[in-house]
DNA sequence: CAGACTGATTGCATTTTGAAATCAGTTGCA
DNA sequence: TGCAACTGATTTCAAAATGCAATCAGTCTG
């Protein structure tokens, strides 16, 4: 994971930014998980990443000005990372990089939806989520969006799924 | 190199298909720079892919459904390399990547004008490039588009674009 | 037939990854 | 106070991936 700069193309420079197997995972949890902590970034990370390239990515992700860390009040040995904007900019990437896993990859019915809502949502949706990523990270003024965060939103997708999953395996219940 | 299958949500899953520093850059050259042989790719990658990796990756995009392989009538040994329609329909996400890379990371001048361009023509001009992409790759008719073909013109964009640093350079030219 | 060209493969040193164990400081609770 | 649980990491070491250079066998050209 080193800082190549092999060419001046935008492409490469991208996925020399993310173009590996876990930087763009921990900022899918970040970004959809709501995730914070590393501890909540390493015990919560579906793929089970391990704590040591854990800690690297989250040092070259800060280096690289995709992250910030605070001190947590609550804790002296707690550090709260922040998405910057450069990382909360990532969201119509991750919405078609879901949108085309969806189509082509063997995905599960319940780890799509929220690809599923995220694409039919389309540009105005990606931008309320945006915003309201903005206000969580950056502790920018929330512009009047109206109802549930786009993140409940696609959480309580994800929950009913899973229950109707549930239900259709045992129709008693 | 291996697919492992962590998870089985879109954007792992999409990750775990291109989430390497190679396979990217092998697409891109075969769609921006119309590349279709070993050799093309190898010698004309701006990043300087080894051999072996190369061959690496482009076995392994066969097996993923993202290529095809197919003899060159003009010579025995010749393969002519093929994107299929999970590849083609990566053009989005390349146009994303590229306007991302553009926007925040050291892209140099020569090399972005293609992203900008595809950046601002959007959606209409992605579906006539991959219109033209099924049309060269898997032979699908061409509907009827009117002008110079969307590479053609991203190439015709970027020589402008280093003609007239070079000028810039040496103005008595 | 000589030499260039085709898509690779081989050997080997270096780098990256991943899993488990461990670390030192902090906190909550008995 | 004492001690277990928790904090963000770091250490260790084997395995895998990478990258470079040399090489390969078959094919075409002059």
């Amino acid at each position: 994971m080193t800082l190549d700069r092999r060419s001046g193309c935008p492409i490469n420079l991208s996925l020399e930014v993310f173009g590996d197997r876990w930087s763009l995972i921990i900022l899918r949890d970040m970004i959809f998980g709501g995730r914070r902590h590393f501890r909540e970034l390493l015990n919560g990370s579906m793929e089970g990443i391990a704590s040591n390239i854990l800690a690297d990515r989250l040092k070259r992700l800060m280096e690289l000005g995709m992250l910030t860390k605070a001190d947590d009040p609550s804790h002296k040995q707690k550090a709260i990372y922040s998405l910057t904007e450069m990382a909360i900019t990532l969201v119509p990437i991750l919405a078609h990089l879901g949108a085309w896993g969806r189509v082509w990859l063997p995905t599960t019915e319940e780890l799509s939806i929220r690809a599923e809502l995220l694409e039919k949502g389309g540009p105005p949706l990606w931008d309320k989520f945006m915003d309201e990523l903005r206000h969580e990270h950056l502790g920018a003024p929330l512009d009047a969006t109206t109802g549930p965060s786009v993140r409940a939103t696609l959480q309580a997708a994800y929950e009913t799924v899973v229950a109707g999953k549930a239900l259709g395996a045992n129709p008693a219940a």
